[in-house]
DNA sequence: ACCATATTGTTAGGGGCCTAATGACCTGGC
DNA sequence: GCCAGGTCATTAGGCCCCTAACAATATGGT
């Protein structure tokens, strides 16, 4: 994500300020930075990145591709790809060959360590899910998620 | 925040998981993270980031203070304090001093450029919540906020 | 007084994200 | 066939965040 830590005490209000909207979008963002920064740790003995897990999921499900796809479905520039490759090219997860289809384009395979990896954080990741959200009944995780999905379809609609 | 754009299409589940609560993670950090971004566009004509932004305002309603209580209020490390402050000092809205009282110690104040900006930056600010949050009820609202009180709850327990 | 211990801000190094610019390469329309 | 206008991946430069290590300075206990 795009950080930053939301401090707890919000500055003022300014006098045609709604509180409550206010408070959502603080906490809103602070919740996920804090969710993200644990997910951080959990993955840290993995020697993976947040974003480099994510990378390497999309990749054992979907298969090899350009770096320019990779980066479509993490929703993230080919500059940004362009980096975390790197990243996970160096720690041997990854493989970048050249598309004999397309001469400008590359194709990104996992390798074997890659794939052992996504196996570990998955089981890690979906345990930690879990546990973060078993005080929750799945009504109440479904309306949650509702909710979350209404403010997406918000700032979609206001500016995509 | 710790920021990764998380893709819409989510990895293939393993057995053990929940889906319910993979989705409560995964939007939750999802949504923030449009959000953000989102917040970041609209603060650009200003020329600050949201988290200097966030930095100018805590100052202006918590008056000139140190690094480290700086850092303390953003929950970020006197490291990153540091640089945002070579930041925003270079753009004039912020003035390092010495402390009288501590020779180690060094005071943050704002200038009146930093004042100004603060103003614009809530007017702004404020709008875009009231307009994000605006087709949910106060009860809504506060329902939802409860539901990510309750997440940071859970994430302070598990590992503070 | 004196010294171990803690705190202050900075730097160095590692990620992640973005925009803008670049050169290499496709493609479609003429 | 040719060339304008896309697209591919990369680099350069900016911002934000973190950990680790540092010198300078405080502080408290003996």
């Amino acid at each position: 994500m795009a950080k930053i830590k939301m401090p707890g005490d919000f500055y003022e209000q300014t006098p045609d300020g709604n509180i409550l909207a206010t408070e959502a979008v603080m906490n809103t963002i602070r919740t996920a930075d804090m969710v993200f920064d644990s997910i951080g740790r959990m993955l840290r003995p993995l020697n993976v990145s947040a974003a480099g897990g994510l990378a390497l999921g999309i990749l054992r499900d979907f298969g090899s591709m350009s770096p320019s796809e990779l980066g479509d479905r993490l929703i993230v520039t080919r500059a940004t790809v362009t980096g975390l490759l790197d990243s996970l090219e160096r720690r041997g997860y990854v493989h970048r060959s050249a598309n004999p289809a397309d001469r400008r384009g590359l194709i990104i395979e996992l390798t074997p360590a890659g794939r052992a990896v996504v196996q570990e954080l998955r089981t890690i990741i979906h345990r930690y899910e879990k546990d973060l959200m078993g005080g929750f009944t799945d009504d109440e995780l479904r309306g949650y998620v509702e909710r979350l999905h209404q403010i997406q379809d918000a700032l979609a609609q206001e500016q995509g």
